[in-house]
DNA sequence: GACGGTTAGTTGAATCGTCAAGGAACCTGG
DNA sequence: CCAGGTTCCTTGACGATTCAACTAACCGTC
């Protein structure tokens, strides 16, 4: 109890928790309602779809889209049932696995990403102004830094 | 597609994205891990034992803690199951129930939040300034606003 | 005082995410 | 060439969340 948080901080704690309660949320129904898909299989569609060859080492895309192994592997397996990807073997990695955007995955991303961004625009851009926005980055990033430092020390051997 | 992203507004959103992504799950595996809680659970005990009497409106709790009522409401049974928490009738409205901290509700609470406050210290306030911190909190009131409006829009009738 | 509409809260099925375990391919040293 | 360790990915079981009914109590009106 060395170090509580000030009343600024307090203030600000109780509105990030918010916001990282209550965007997500509203992202995740307005994906759900118009595309059928969760927002985090909407996050790696649009990331596939941007990807050399639209096409990604599974790996290397569950790193891009922030989430885990098993939680893509989980993914893909619906959403190639549902036709939006294919799972290929890489070539010079027994091991490894691509995911590989389809057309009609393609497709899907096109038809979506206007509304999405529509959406992302109203809630969060248009409310804040352009020195916001990069405030809003920095702060971000100085988090993220935080976050991967944890990464590291928890990798390390003992 | 009328309004894409800027640059700026892109790098943002990404980095906004990340830390929405990584941050929760973050606090969730460091509460998991201590105390043996979801973060919503640990929020909703928080929130409890800052009212008075310790108590409140199963409907109101759900509100200060950002989730629906049904999310409360098996959580609830959860912590009643582990003793920390009971349910009593409200007296003046035969529906409604409170949600009552007990003791040892209250303990888990005081003996969990030192460690829990130190996590969002590193992870969050101490990667910040104190212009940071203030510029966050107007940056998540500024959202806030806009998913409150869409809210209300949708509570409207037609 | 009973009828329709609204509000408080619960419940159950289905979905999503995590965790721990495991299979298969790779790599290194002998 | 093979034993031990590591990496890539999958799988299955479990817990948490959501969504859509549902019950029960309230409220106004006739």
């Amino acid at each position: 109890m060395a170090t509580w948080l000030s009343e600024d901080e307090q203030r600000a704690w109780r509105r990030l928790g918010a916001v990282t309660m209550l965007l997500p949320a509203a992202l995740e129904s307005q994906l759900q309602r118009d595309a059928g898909v969760t927002h985090f299989g909407y996050w790696v569609l649009a990331m596939l779809s941007e990807s050399p060859g639209r096409s990604r080492r599974m790996s290397e895309l569950a790193a891009l889209a922030n989430g885990s192994q098993s939680r893509l592997s989980h993914l893909v397996a619906k959403l190639e049932e549902r036709g939006w990807v294919r799972r290929e073997k890489v070539g010079d990695d027994g091991r490894g696995f691509s995911a590989v955007l389809t057309d009609a995955g393609y497709d899907m991303v096109v038809a979506t990403a206007p509304s999405h961004v529509a959406e992302v625009r109203r809630l969060v851009f248009d409310a804040l102004s352009p020195e916001q926005v990069r405030a809003l980055d920095a702060i971000c990033a100085a988090i993220m830094s935080r976050l991967a430092e944890c990464d590291e020390s928890t990798e390390l051997p003992g």
